[in-house]
DNA sequence: CCCATTGTGAACGCATTGTGAACTGGGGTG
DNA sequence: CACCCCAGTTCACAATGCGTTCACAATGGG
């Protein structure tokens, strides 16, 4: 499992006392420069901000984690009880709130309840799209049941991608999400690993990833629903 | 609003001092066939159940709100601290829990924030105006449910006039504002652009940009009525 | 009825994207 | 240790799409 976010470095130890006897791994951070700094390879699990000491703070390491590309969830937050008031039109910035000090049990409880929002119960080692299936445990795809022979960076971007659907990426988000470093230069490898990826999707599917022009890449339709 | 419906019946007066305080209205309902029996005209805001009671008859209640064609959301659970293991594997039926006996403006933030995440939350950002939606995420566009298949700038002329209905922009502020240049030379530049957008929009709905002679273009009615 | 303004279709030219091939660098193999 | 292989990157050029421009027709106000 990937760590969760904690700010501030270092957490409160009943906080992370907490979350190691429940097995969650995490990583703290001490301001909002380091969310996409000390980004683990393979992202965030979650986070988990306490704003009862410098909310200023922590309030700023929310908006940074919520501005991203693909908005950071879960967030909880932990707040003392006279901060309540603070939410307000601050909705956006966070999906549970736990105050504090907080009971383990409760703590636990709605960790493992934003996880099941958030991952419809189980955390999904499949990837799913119309005929499109990757097993993200076993580093395979297939479509319409045929297997597909991907390289590792195809398989990365076809990922990302479907686990978008509908979502447009530019060059350089998908390059600093899928690749993991700012961009520099090669808009051109995109395009390469593109092109690849629908010829091995075969003619019959290569218009799974739309070309938008002037801005980038989508992978299926568009989602009009919620 | 429509009311909150709550269990059991009577919930405990605090309770419903608490929500007459806030201004939201209720009905309390005393098992779970009275749901959808004494269910108001207009539905159900969201729920409220009490389970540190008859815990057994809170659990047939949430289970009766979910499982309707349309599920019931929001529904805040209230609990004592005792029972927060009770909510493992049952996730599916609350959004939301706090302990009881609660604090007032704990109980309130977290009413509000559902009410705000089921509302606006987790919506894709779209414009929409009538019939016509733009999918700010997706770059696409539709009217009537039909896709419209736009180009980059044709999107962004539509998208900044349809986020500005009744207001009338002079070629100059759209080149300036859509195009993102100074003008110099092409007021032709919108004119075109104005006229493939009709095209697209189809005869019908063409009407949706109007010309202002001698000033510009407005996109949809004028705000003074026409 | 005249002239300014706007609509329209076609043509042009450039920016963006597609595509094949060469290059690079790391890991495995003999 | 040298070599090769393959994934990934970069490059050059071709193809295409799209925005711009132009000429002229249509329209509407005075």
């Amino acid at each position: 499992m990937e760590p969760l976010l904690l700010y501030p470095d270092p957490p409160p130890p009943e906080l992370a006392q907490a979350l190691d006897l429940g097995g969650y791994p995490w990583k703290a951070v001490g301001d909002e420069a380091s969310v996409d700094a000390d980004e683990p390879e393979d992202g965030w699990a979650g986070a988990i901000v306490i704003a009862d000491g410098n909310a200023e703070g922590a309030w700023a390491v929310c908006r940074a984690l919520r501005k991203r590309d693909i908005p950071l969830e879960p967030l909880l937050l932990l707040i003392s009880g006279t901060q309540i008031t603070d939410l307000e039109l601050r909705d956006e910035l966070f999906d549970d709130f736990c105050l504090h000090p907080f009971h383990p049990r409760e703590l636990e409880a709605r960790l493992r309840h934003l996880f099941w929002r958030t991952g419809l119960g189980t955390r999904p080692e499949l990837v799913e799209y119309g005929e499109l299936v990757l097993n993200l445990e076993t580093y395979q795809a297939a479509i319409e049941g045929k297997a597909l022979d991907l390289t590792y960076m195809e398989y990365e971007l076809l990922k990302f991608l479907a686990s978008h659907p509908g979502k447009v990426f530019t060059r350089e988000t998908l390059l600093s999400r899928v690749w993991g470093y700012e961009y520099y230069g090669g808009a051109r490898t995109v395009d390469v690993h593109v092109r690849r990826l629908r010829a091995k999707l075969g003619e019959e599917h290569a218009g799974l990833i739309q070309t938008v022009r002037s801005v980038g890449y989508r992978f299926g339709q568009s989602r009009w629903g919620v």
